[in-house]
DNA sequence: CAGTGGTCTAGACCACACT
DNA sequence: GTGTGGTCTAGACCACTGG
């Protein structure tokens, strides 16, 4: 990207952290992506070798930002004619995200309310998702999760106790998430996922604000580190009426 | 791939037709892919450098074929470590794919029955996510689609009249999907899909065979292909109590 | 046909993990 | 340190689109 000379002294520009460098194909997606978004719709990117010339880097690495933003639908590619703007990206790709950010995401103020915040023992259903033995102490965390200060979802955490000494006595309230991956180090990367369509009882319906049997979401969810090691289970009631789900999808290979 | 010998004749083995060559990073992929599933989890794969080696490939491809791997979660990379299988994937990502395929990936035999296939007038909505006039023809085509001869799902699917002539004259109880590619060229590799729960009214109840306010998923797809140009809408509900949704996610990029 | 994206190679250097 | 994955380059050829 920066200069192809040599070495003018300073490639890292604009009061960068020397140390925080980020990879030419990543700073390049970003470019990509900026200016495509202000594309009208199938439009043609430059060509990759073009691409190459104009920002100083090798038509691989071009590729492997086109590869990353052809991956998540911002442009798409016609072998032997050219890339092109994709069509005005309404739902995203589905990606893990916490509560917060799926509610920052659509524009809603998320809020907080904590029902109950204890440590029991894990039981059959938790112990297994977590890998753990059924008497091993876990810690639950029950919230009533609002978005413009409106109840929207039931959301229960499960958490390994002996992976978070001490959490019970912090300020819950905060996104949960950013504290267990700034003070426990749990870095939260993938998850499976169960949706579910249900009524809800009355206990849930009363937190919730509706009418008890009333159609909502349930999501149970195993989130995992990079290695796959299970981190947390948290289950999700979302009121139907107050929550969709957009998703973006292709074809898969092969 | 193969042997790196110059040329020993057939480098297309086993009944393949000679022009239908994959690259050879495909064909890598399909071959690790078998192989780590095999593997116990956690356990290192060679290095890409040994890989190489073993399928006489550059590193570069080793790489594009481990890249789609660790994308799909089939393994994760370790900078400095090495590369590993994951855990059993009991979840796919999310892709798009038909009630037939969905179905016999559950292990489930897909059923049909037709409840109404007709031409008429798109209307608002359809014409807008289709991209045609309010007063454009469209085919609808209503099925009832049976899991193990069990009734699990209604669709109504709506496509562009002018694409698909002659199509209410043929045997619709085969893959509908399979007919438009084959038959019409239509290449669906793209949809965004709105899933929202919902309580069954009692037309659709009967029809599905439950209690009116029966919880149902409901899904609303509009299908494109590459290009990213619509080319069907379909609504599905499906009930939720036979129906749900596995799906294993990922964080974003940045 | 010229021009585009798709594939593939060989080689270099860097950043990180593990011992 | 040694070895791993991560990044990047320069160049070659193929497959496809579109005039």
């Amino acid at each position: 990207m920066n200069e192809t000379a040599p070495s003018t002294s300073s490639d890292t520009a604009e009061g960068e952290v020397p140390g925080s460098q980020r990879p030419k194909h990543a700073r390049l997606r970003q470019r990509l992506r900026a200016e495509v978004q202000r594309m009208t719709a199938h439009t043609a990117l430059p060509t990759e070798r073009e691409l190459a010339g104009q920002y100083g880097v090798s038509r691989s690495t071009v590729r492997q930002a086109l590869d990353a933003l052809a991956e998540s639908g911002v442009v798409y590619r016609v072998h032997g004619a050219g890339t092109f703007a994709a069509s005005t990206v309404v739902a995203k790709n589905l990606t893990m995200s916490s509560f917060t950010e799926d509610m920052e995401a659509r524009g809603l103020v998320p809020g907080n309310r904590i029902l109950a915040a204890d440590e029991r023992e894990a039981g059959r259903q938790i112990a297994e998702e977590l890998r753990l033995g059924e008497s091993d102490p876990v810690v639950r965390v029950m919230r009533l999760r609002l978005a413009d200060e409106w109840p929207m979802c039931l959301e229960t955490v499960h958490l390994p106790a002996a992976r978070v000494p001490g959490l019970l006595e912090r300020d819950l309230n905060d996104s949960l998430y950013r504290i267990l991956r700034a003070e426990y180090g749990m870095r939260l990367v993938r998850a499976e996922q169960v949706w579910t369509a249900v009524s809800l009882d009355e206990r849930s319906a009363v937190l919730l604000g509706v009418p008890t049997g009333s159609p909502a979401f349930q999501v149970r969810r195993v989130g995992m580190d990079e290695r796959s090691r299970p981190l947390e289970v948290t289950t999700g009631l979302y009121r139907a009426d107050r929550y969709e789900m957009r998703v973006a999808v292709r074809r898969g290979l092969e």
